[in-house]
DNA sequence: ACCGTGGCAGAAATCGATTTCTCAGTCAAC
DNA sequence: GTTGACTGAGAAATCGATTTCTGCCACGGT
């Protein structure tokens, strides 16, 4: 592996020399191709280590999301690493498996690492985001906000997203509409399943909510589990709002050919799958989000230090 | 972020010694003590970048694969990371999307990090390992072969894959077989239409194989497309062996409701979807590929420097 | 009592690139 | 003709950690 130094002896020039002529800083033309024939010949790389050591900074960004399995989150990641590379960035990425203390793990890497910056999908509510910020390393969060601190957001709305699928429902002729939403920890969840329970509260007056929503984990076991639960209650529901794809695709498993239930879900299906028939789906703009996180973010890598931004999407796109 | 000199200085004590109690080399308790507290105190994490410039080495390795939203790769990703993770080492994922030439970036970001190892799916037959290999960092090669090589390789025995495959839809009565594979660069669609031509060599022995066998891309909307053409042919088959999952989503959703044509997939099909009645499905070891490179890999890490092995799985666990 | 040995901690070199500082040489202006 | 500004390239400092080299001190043996 050839060192600057070795292409500056066989040059013939400072080690300095060769530093400006690969960085476009003017050299004497004669000395610039010297110095480019020796690289070539040497087939010189730069050693990015010693590069970041000395530039105190990186062209790496760290992309943290929660479920590397479900689709939703791949493009969202697609997104980002578009942008990214267009930059000339590349991105890591890393699965948190909706675990904080590999949430966790993952910035302490991206800390020590002296990333450019950092996507987080966040697996709590409350990150501990205090050493990433504390290094003014650029933080954005998307799809899920990340409380107690000030940074740069993209997320969706879900409440009304929860709320335009349950109405679907009632609208469809259901009369009693239940809820399969993700962890009780995880903004999105608890957002979705609150638009739903505005309309319930309405359409379904006397009943009592809280029998009608489950918390599940946002993939597909947790589906198929969920919608088991439900049907097995004195008084099961005609319809389900599901608050994610994968557990949408589990909640059809379970009801299996049993037509008479309706249900809506909120994110596409993987691969294209097809929703059982009456079943419907609304689609999410997951790869809109990972765009634009990643706009904010090389907004504040080009210098942008202007307060902190959220924008929402249209979650129907 | 503090240094290791402001540790030093607080400690009352030189960076050697704070070197030194940080990586667990004898120092007297006394001091030992101060440098923790020091530590502690100013929150202190090494600098990675200075660490691995010095040791000219790191803890982390890059795992190519050509296609991050089929869950055969992240299934196998998946079975990387938690052998490294184990192992104390950190894992970027890069999805060269069967194109040499992200391929080759991302080899060359490998490179120029002097990453400690790298597990590469190639996108191509003959990728460019050349820079790589000089510098002496261990690769592995997996799910398909990296020729003109001698490296490690864990792969699966997809020639009687596709067999096994193609022999069971004729047992099941059906009379002229089609296949639909993968690239015809990539190995593992090479393999496993041959082990379908000579099944359909001996169970079709007027047909022309050509006819009835197609390239894809390996994806959804290419199995779909593969299947559409195949039952536009003026003899169309009446069965299809599809050479992995998401080309058998496609091909299944492109048959709909049409349960006259018989239908094998190769791997399982994404998220437990459910094949189409009379579908047969071939599950692939995909996260036992990731296991064994990371542990073939993890073997040269640690010293190991005996000839190149080439590890075949069942390919029907 | 003196010399050799060993342990332990500090000083300094090192990894490879960037960047500031320094200095030699050129050219123009007075 | 001398001075001063300017150009361009080399020398050396720098980034932050590790590791080799040094040297001090204490202890043990003769």
């Amino acid at each position: 592996m050839a060192t600057i130094y070795e292409v500056a002896a066989r040059a013939g020039v400072s080690p300095a020399t060769v530093s400006r002529v690969l960085n476009g800083i003017a050299v004497s033309p004669a000395y610039a191709d010297r110095v480019l024939a020796a690289a070539e010949e040497l087939n010189y790389v730069p050693n990015r280590t010693a590069q970041r050591l000395r530039r105190r900074s990186s062209e790496v960004i760290a992309l943290v999301i929660p479920d590397i399995e479900n689709p939703f989150f791949t493009a969202l990641a697609r997104g980002v690493e578009d942008r990214a590379l267009d930059a000339g960035l590349s991105v890591v990425l890393c699965n948190s498996d909706e675990q904080e203390d590999k949430e966790s793990r993952y910035l302490q890497v991206a800390l020590s690492e002296h990333m450019a910056g950092v996507i987080l999908a966040p697996a709590s509510d409350h990150p501990d985001l205090d050493a990433i910020v504390a290094m003014s390393t650029p933080v954005v969060a998307v799809d899920r906000s990340a409380h107690g601190y000030d940074l740069d957001t993209v997320v969706m709305d879900d409440v009304a997203s929860g709320r335009t699928a349950t109405e679907r429902l009632y609208a469809e002729g259901h009369s009693v509409v239940a809820c399969i939403t993700g962890p009780a920890t995880v903004e999105t969840a608890q957002n979705r399943a609150e638009g739903w329970r505005q309309v319930f509260a309405q359409r379904s007056p006397g009943a009592e909510p809280d029998a009608y929503l489950v918390h599940s984990n946002y993939r597909v076991d947790g589906g198929q589990a969920a919608m088991a639960s439900l049907r097995a209650l004195p008084e099961p529901p005609d319809a389900v709002f599901v608050a994610n794809n994968l557990m949408g695709v589990g909640a059809m498993q379970a009801l299996a050919t049993d037509d008479a239930v309706g249900i809506a879900v909120l994110g596409d299906l993987p691969f294209g799958m097809f929703p059982r028939p009456g079943a419907s789906v609304l689609p999410l703009p997951a790869r809109e989000l990972g765009v634009t996180a990643a706009d904010l973010l090389l907004q504040r890598l080009n210098g942008d230090i202007g307060p902190a931004r959220r924008i929402v999407l249209d979650s129907a796109p």
